[in-house]
DNA sequence: ACTTTGAGTACACAAATAATTAACTTCCCA
DNA sequence: TGGGAAGTTAATTATTTGTGTACTCAAAGT
């Protein structure tokens, strides 16, 4: 997962290509723009996963640039760090304001800055795989990985089954499920149970999560409805 | 760890001298040059931890040194530290842009100096592989290089596999490991061990971390949970 | 070489918690 | 309105985890 991208965004010659030296180095793909048009320019195109912007430079400064970078969808889930002048206090905070994940105060430590970046990414990285393991419903989220539910924020607590049987129904949201095809899905083929058996489980999971989103479909099945 | 190798780079023999002179004493391998090729020469032959450059230098001055040696991989990790006289604002800056850890300026005081110096050469030691080795979380600190885990300050000395334990489960904080994942992380998949063994682990964790972190999922397996 | 110590594991039983069943009741809808 | 499907509840059973104790083995200390 690494090869990632980072662009650079800074007028001074100098500074571009130390840290161009210093990124390629510590194995990511590094691009560079000696101006905030430029800079936008290449981002359109590269979709970096990283940008660093300096904030002083002539015509469009950092700022700008973010403040055009956040409006575009594609951007998102960008990173952008900026670099700032030791002291420039508004400018950290206009930075901060317009949406930046993070500002290095120059003069700039090369080594300090790897690590900041590196910090960067993987925790992005981090929260990325978490949301893939995640699928939120309304107010309602389920989380494979951390085996929870959370509802308006708050954990609920679930057994295994349940977890199992909201999974389930959740994956597909609408769609009716079968008892049959829960038996199947959730206990398995060879494992056999009480027809009620389904039903006390649905019962504990509405008693926990609230009985506005699994509807039963009289002689069906059940469905989750958000 | 001691017997780190030190290079001074200056033109004036004087200041050479006294550094070199304090520096010895203070335990330290130091080497001179009295100019920039000097001492890239030296630096090559001798891989300096630290390398001190005066940057006002006839010919090749000390900024066009360090950017030298930072173009090269095997000084990636050397401390570079300048010389400057005070006010000389431009050149502290290119010396930080080109990768300086730090400067001093003169005129130079053999104690302050010293002083710098050590606590370069003792932050780069502990800062760069102490900081990717260890994890905080809350009051809890697992430092992976030392094997030691922090609770509020106090060292709690784990057993090894107890330590590992700890390290996976608190790799991916909120995730929650199955306990077949648990065995085959830190057990290896080779190994058949009873399947209270576990168990016993995690309790034997919780008796020394306390109880809050490990919470149980029953069926399924064990989180980190700060 | 002999003891001491402690980590790691196994085992047996207790405790906790989850899953299932049974016995009802209630709810739809033909 | 009557019968089958689903809901409810408590009781029962099953599963999983926690815990004390004991054994083995290897390392450290004497």
């Amino acid at each position: 997962m690494s090869n990632q991208k980072i662009l650079i965004v800074d007028d001074e010659p100098d500074i571009l290509e130390i840290l161009k030296f210093n990124l390629d180095k510590e194995g990511y793909t590094t691009f560079i723009a000696a101006n905030g048009e430029e800079g936008i320019k290449v981002a359109e195109e590269e979709n970096p996963d990283l940008v660093v912007l300096d904030i002083m430079m002539p015509r469009m400064d950092g700022v700008e640039v973010c403040r055009y970078l956040r409006q575009k969808e594609k951007f998102n889930h960008t990173l952008i760090a900026f670099l700032t002048a030791r002291d420039e206090d508004y400018s950290q905070i206009a930075a901060l304001e317009v949406g930046g994940d993070d500002y290095i105060t120059k003069p700039i430590r090369p080594r300090v800055l790897i690590s900041r970046i590196k910090a960067l990414l993987r925790r992005a990285r981090t929260a990325e795989a978490e949301e893939l393991a995640t699928v939120t419903l309304g107010n309602l989220t389920v989380n494979k990985e951390r085996i929870s539910v959370t509802k308006d924020g708050q954990e609920i607590e679930l057994a295994k089954k349940e977890f199992e049987l909201l999974s389930l129904l959740i994956s597909k949201p609408g769609k009716v499920f079968s008892r049959d095809e829960i038996f199947n899905k959730v206990w398995g083929t060879d494992v056999i149970v009480g027809n009620r058996t389904i039903d006390v489980h649905i019962r504990k999971l509405r008693e926990k999560i609230g009985d506005e989103y699994i509807k039963t479909i009289k002689g069906i099945g059940y469905k989750f409805e958000f």
